[in-house]
DNA sequence: ATAAATACCTAGCTGTTCTAGGTATTGCAG
DNA sequence: CTGCAATACCTAGAACAGCTAGGTATTTAT
């Protein structure tokens, strides 16, 4: 049966999309970000995430940088492109009218 | 990318659930009644709607049952089970635990 | 007559997520 | 100082839901 998994399905890019709008992060930040602000309902997985990012920067939705933090260490920073803000606008509204949807069958307002 | 199809992951069954547990709907009603309602958001093909209700009375939520209408001609009905109206409390909750996170997320209350 | 709507069905493709593995460095507790 | 957790990145393969695109058959409207 579906669970949480397949509710994910065509979210996460909205997620990361938001998160990443907000400034630029990398994929370990984005994770605890997403657990932190969610109050513990998303934790991605490693296999969920990176392939993620990396669907995000080959649709040409965000950019990967590396930047090395401490010794010869590097974290890949992902920056936001004008692409990306536009496909952000539009999940925005694709989750509000799916959102809307939902809310119309589960609480049909009697005509 | 993804897009309404994976955004209806996981939720079909809520949403097939909910109906039914209503009333008894056979498939072509159903598919109706949902575009109807979500005012045209939500239009099932045959392929996503039969191989769901399929599911459904697997797992024992739902069960089928053949009624002449006109002729000869067949309709299924579907009925809602005990554990069918059980795992719609739960999806329903489920939903609204999803609906909250993404809304934590999209719009952090400042602390 | 013939097109559209009704009413059901399935095989196979696609694509996202998870599982489960891997590498390597840093920092802390015992 | 040793070992484990946390940090930080990565990938191959499995699982499975929904779509595409096909099929059958009857009824109703044009």
């Amino acid at each position: 049966m579906a669970g949480r998994k397949d509710r994910m399905k065509g979210n996460i890019n909205s997620l990361l999309l938001c998160l990443i709008s907000q400034q630029p992060m990398y994929g370990y930040q984005i994770m605890k970000e997403l657990e932190g602000r969610s109050q513990g309902y998303f934790k991605f997985k490693e296999g969920t995430l990176y392939p993620a990012l990396h669907r995000l920067e080959k649709a040409g939705l965000v950019t990967g940088r590396w930047q090395p933090f401490s010794g010869g260490r590097q974290r890949r920073y992902y920056h936001i492109t004008e692409k990306g803000h536009a496909t952000l606008a539009e999940k925005t509204v694709e989750w509000q009218d799916f959102f809307t949807a939902m809310n119309l069958v589960f609480k049909p307002t009697t005509p």
